[in-house]
RNA sequence: GACCCCUUCGUCUAGCGGUUAGGACAUCGCCCUUUCACGGCGGAAACACGGGUUCGAGUCCCGUAGGGGUCACCA
């Protein structure tokens, strides 16, 4: 049998990064084996889900070059197959209506904890008499769970598990309103959608023993469910909106590739011996689940960004610099980002070089678009001594007079002129520096000098020796 | 609280009974050097603890501690 694998995030919120390794690892496992990748919407919850959350979950699978075999599922499309199962299951006796109120139920649960007990649903209508039904309420069905025993998962990470049934209760199949639970549609649809495998966080496993008591009562095989470690914060918590940077477009904001991060959520929680490196083509080839680790991860960006250097210098250079026009128009304007293509062109293959994410290039070229008169930063004002000053005026007349603006030509005037006034060249370097740039970093003197061209070169040096 | 899972450098991890416990990120030092980086070389840095099993344990078993997850008419 051919392998089906599912991604099935809820849209209640946005593609975070442990749905998008989720997303992956399916992904991968579908395509070593040949098999599809299928992804489902569950929706079920309708006050909560939101058409942006879809959105924003499809672009971000987009993003990463995950796609998906067929249309996405939207779940709540198949209610009333769900509700079909549920008549079954009531039918056959393993399914019944519960006519407890919420205010009984937590009633039921406070006791259970004061005693110390598990806090489950106590079975007050499990074997009541419909008839007993109380005027006026709408009830809920529940699934009629094992008693004695225990449930065995055989997950394909964790190994072997098995969980007393006892612990399991009945849970709500379909709520008052006839809508169905979550709990049973994952069930109705994995099995309906011919899933085999399914990879998901470890949150699920417990809830994996009352899944697999329904794929029991109602005869279908159950797909290989395999729990991953979920993905903690760099402090070792639960990842959450509070670590600010959850969300996949959070990353793609700050200039991540999306092979590097596809390649970063990979080796967190996977591993194939020392490789870290690893392209989309060789972790199709070496992806399997014997290669998860069985502990939470956490997540550290330093590591991701210099991941991401990796990329920018190996990736296609041409595909960088569309990505970074991109981002320029977006900083700077069409308009300005035209007018000065050309400067960021001539420095790119030293920008790439020196970059680990799409952000640092386009901001180390700031200074092409500052508005004149540039602004100074802190460092920049020190550097700019009036010995310093005095060296700008001597070298801007050098540059008056040249005749050749090369960046060859523009190297050999600055080294003479070092030689010359018997200094080095980091004192007339950083200066001009500051001077072009206001601030004490950028690309290559040189490079930049040439670039702004000699009429901006001298006017920003005269800007700065009067300040 | 009950149940389930986990535990190798700061972090991600390799290891699948015999290793000087390896790699990567971060960190420190040196080199390169006009700045910031990139790159190169080198250093420091880990088997949570306690019992077993075994000639031999990071590797197997049992406890303890710590961490995580689940206990909804959320998914």
């Amino acid at each position: 049998m051919s392998v089906v694998t599912r991604f099935a995030p809820s849209p209640t919120g946005f593609l975070h990064l442990g749905g998008a390794r989720t997303a992956l690892f399916n992904w991968l496992f579908a395509k070593r084996y040949g098999g599809k990748f299928l992804l489902r919407i569950e929706d079920t919850d309708r006050v909560r889900s939101t058409d942006d959350a879809i959105t924003q979950i499809l672009n971000g699978l987009k993003w990463l070059g995950i796609e998906w075999d067929g249309d996405p599922i939207l779940q709540h499309s198949r209610a009333n197959r769900h509700r079909e199962v549920v008549s079954f299951l009531m039918d056959s006796g393993r399914a019944y209506k519960c006519y407890c109120t919420a205010s009984e139920l937590e009633e039921m649960r406070e006791k259970a904890r004061k005693q110390g007990n598990p806090v489950r649903y106590d079975g007050t209508w499990r074997d009541k008499d419909p008839q007993d039904a109380p005027p006026g309420i709408s009830p809920v069905v529940r699934f009629k769970a094992l008693i004695e025993g225990e449930t065995i998962i055989d997950d394909g990470v964790q190994g072997k598990i098995s969980i007393s049934n006892k612990q399991v209760d009945d849970m709500v199949l379909l709520r008052a309103d006839g809508s169905p639970t979550y709990m049973l549609s994952v069930v109705v649809d994995d099995h309906d959608m011919g899933i085999t495998d399914a990879i998901r966080g470890d949150d699920h496993l417990t809830n994996t023993a009352r899944q697999t008591q329904l794929f029991k009562a109602l005869a279908w095989e159950t797909p290989k469910f395999s729990h991953i470690p979920l993905i903690h914060g760099s402090d070792g918590s639960k990842l959450s909106k509070r670590h600010g940077s959850v969300e996949l477009g959070f990353y793609e904001k700050m200039g991540i590739l999306p092979e590097a991060m596809c390649n970063y959520l990979l080796r967190l929680g996977w591993s194939h011996g020392d490789d870290e490196l690893i392209s989309q083509e060789q972790a199709i080839k070496w992806f399997s689940l014997d290669g998860i680790g069985k502990s939470p991860s956490r997540f550290d960006l330093d590591k991701l960004i210099n991941m991401n250097g990796h990329y920018i210098r190996s990736s296609d250079h041409s595909k960088i610099l569309d990505e970074c026009y991109r981002l320029l128009c977006l900083k700077w304007g069409k308009e300005a980002v035209d007018e000065n293509k050309d400067k960021f062109i001539y420095l790119r293959s030293e920008l790439i070089q020196k970059s680990n994410t799409i952000i640092q290039i386009i901001e180390s070229i700031d200074f092409i678009f500052e508005k004149k008169p540039i602004s100074y930063d802190d460092k920049a004002l020190k550097i700019l001594t009036n010995e310093a000053k005095i060296l700008l005026n001597k070298i801007a007349n050098e540059f008056l007079e040249c005749k050749d603006w090369s960046e060859e030509h523009i190297e050999e005037i600055v080294r003479s002129f070092v030689k010359k006034e018997n200094i080095k060249l980091g004192n007339i370097a950083q200066p001009i520096r500051s001077a072009l740039t206001g601030t004490n970093t950028s690309p290559g003197i040189f490079s930049i000098i040439f670039v702004l061209g000699r009429s901006e070169v001298i006017k920003r040096i005269s800007d700065a020796v009067k300040k």
